[in-house]
DNA sequence: ACCTATAGATTACACTTGTAATCATCACTG
DNA sequence: CAGTGATGATTACAAGTGTAATCTATAGGT
C-alpha cells in the first residue's frame, strides 16, 4: 500500500526477474550490465549496502517476503510486477491525461516514438477487444 | 531539468489552464471543485502559503517565470504542457516497459479499462500513423 | 576451538517533498 | 498619517529517498 520508490522498484525489478533469490544474487543481477552493441553503457553500479537497505525498506512495506535459508534469507516479491506497473500507469495517465489512454499513445506517436512492430501490437490488442465486445 | 514533484505538477497545471496568473488566481483554480455530479468529490484544499511554496520552488526549477505587476506576480509556464507529460511517460513507459508503449495499453484492456471512444482514438492514431508511414 | 569474513541490522546524512507558519514590506482604509 | 491586511520571502519540520558506513552475530576455515 505505501508506495515504492524509483530506486526500491529497481530491486524489485530484479526480484521478479528470478525468485525467489538472495540478496547477493539481486545485486549481481543489478550489476549485470544491461549490455547492448552500445558500449555508452555505463549501467550505475550498485553498492552492496545500498541494495541491502533497500530490501529491507521493501520488506517493512510489506513489498516482498524473506524466509531464512541456513545463514542468508531468500526474498520473493508480494506485488505481482504486472499489477503494480499498471497501477502505477493509471496513476500516471490519470494525472496527466485524466484517465485516457489514447492521448499517451497520441504523444508517443507524434514523436516518431512508433514503429510498425508497435502498430501491430497496438493493432491487435484492439482487435481482441472487439472480439470480446462486439 | 530538475524534477517537478506532484504537488508542484499540480499547481503548474492550474497554471497551464490560464496564464500568466497570479498567485491568487492559481490558488482560486486549484480549490474550484472539480465538480461533477457524484458529490464523494471532497476535493483537498489547497492552502494559501502551501502554493505560495510550491510557486517559489517552481521558479526556482525555471519551470516557470514572473513578473512583477504592480503589487503582486503574474506567473508564467516555461514548460509545455505537452512536452512535459511527454517525457513523464517516456520514462514510466522506459522503466516499466523497456520502452514500448503497447504493453501499458494491454494492461488498460486486460482490467476493462476501455472503451469504444479509447478505441476509436487508437484506432484514429494508428491510421493517421499509416497514412504518414505508407 | 578460535579468528575472520560476511550477512543482515542499525545508524547516518544530505536532499527532496508536502505542508505550513512566521517575517518583512507596502498599499490602501479610516 | 497610522494601522492593518495582503503579498511575497524566509524559515520550519517531519517523512521519504538515495546512498552508504558501522555494528553485531555467526558460519566456516585452519
Amino acid at each position: 500500500m505505501t508506495e515504492i520508490s524509483n530506486a526500491e522498484f529497481e530491486v524489485l525489478e530484479a526480484l521478479w526477474q528470478n525468485f525467489p533469490a538472495s540478496a547477493n544474487d539481486i545485486i549481481a543481477k543489478l550489476n549485470e550490465s544491461t549490455d547492448g552493441a552500445d558500449d555508452k553503457n555505463q549501467d550505475k553500479q550498485w553498492h552492496d549496502k545500498t541494495v541491502k537497505t533497500l530490501l529491507n525498506r521493501l520488506v517493512k512495506k510489506q513489498a516482498l517476503s524473506f524466509e531464512k535459508q541456513q545463514r542468508h534469507y531468500l526474498y520473493t516479491p508480494l506485488l505481482e510486477r504486472e499489477a503494480y506497473t499498471l497501477k502505477e500507469s493509471k496513476s500516471l495517465i490519470e494525472r496527466m491525461f485524466s484517465g485516457k489512454v489514447a492521448p499517451l499513445v497520441a504523444g508517443f506517436a507524434k514523436q516518431n516514438d512508433l514503429n510498425k512492430d508497435d502498430i501491430n501490437a497496438l493493432k491487435s490488442l484492439i482487435s481482441d477487444w472487439e472480439k470480446n465486445n462486439d
